[in-house]
DNA sequence: TACTAGATCGGCT
DNA sequence: GCCGATCTAGTAG
């Protein structure tokens, strides 16, 4: 018996507003189960995405076959594909019909970091340090290193696959709000959340 | 350290 | 056709 294991947020964490859940995602560790393997690490860094005013987010335009399960209630994965080359993951939050969501941008590896080693770089030898900092500290390289793909679009976050592991919060003196990264539009919404001084950040 | 370009392709105009 | 919620390798300073 796990007497220390924390619990699985539940539904209600997610189906908040978008700009309460992103912060508070902060220090969450996100889990990927694989069958055998199990992936772990903890959140450092997320973008909040609402596409009621904000024009950067995917769902900012209307309903797509793409960003359907983004416009669904909070709890879900949203898996996008970008750049001919790069998975970017996402938790739903709010009501349905909002078209909200959290893109994870950075974590810190926790479980599984091995595995992510391979999946990263095709080698199974142990990462040095510039290696291990580099395994998880984008969007795309958190998707590499946990496997993630479009084969994920769309899981219930309550469920057994992927979800989120609740964890203390971070105290709001250590949360940076910044601009988000690689936005051209609505560039001005200071959306972007990140711990203070980790050094699994995507960038300072 | 800082900037630039190239890869590469699905989604949407 | 165009462009992107990216990453990496390359060059210049």
């Amino acid at each position: 018996m796990k007497i220390h294991s924390s619990s699985k947020l539940p539904r209600e964490f997610y189906t908040r507003e978008v700009l309460e859940v992103a912060p508070e995602l902060l220090g969450k560790y996100l889990v990927k189960e694989n069958g055998k393997k199990t992936f772990k690490g903890k959140i450092v860094e997320v973008e909040a995405y609402d596409g009621r005013i904000d024009q950067a987010a995917h769902t900012f335009t209307g309903r797509t076959p793409r960003n359907e399960i983004m416009f669904g209630e909070g709890g879900y994965f949203y898996v996008y594909f970008t750049y001919g080359a790069h998975y970017c993951c996402n938790i739903v939050t709010g009501k349905s019909g909002e078209g909200t969501a959290v893109l994870i941008r950075a974590v810190e590896p926790v479980e599984g970091i091995e595995e992510m080693v391979l999946n990263r770089y095709k080698k199974r030898s142990a990462a040095g340090n510039k290696e291990l900092y580099n395994l998880t500290s984008g969007p795309g390289k958190v998707c590499q290193a946990f496997g993630i793909d479009k084969r994920d679009y769309g899981l219930d976050l309550t469920g057994d696959v992927v979800y989120l592991l609740d964890n203390r919060q971070i105290p709001g003196e250590k949360i940076a709000a910044t601009q988000r990264i690689g936005v051209t539009r609505s560039a001005e919404l200071l959306w972007r959340f990140y711990i203070k001084d980790n050094p699994f950040i995507s960038k300072r």
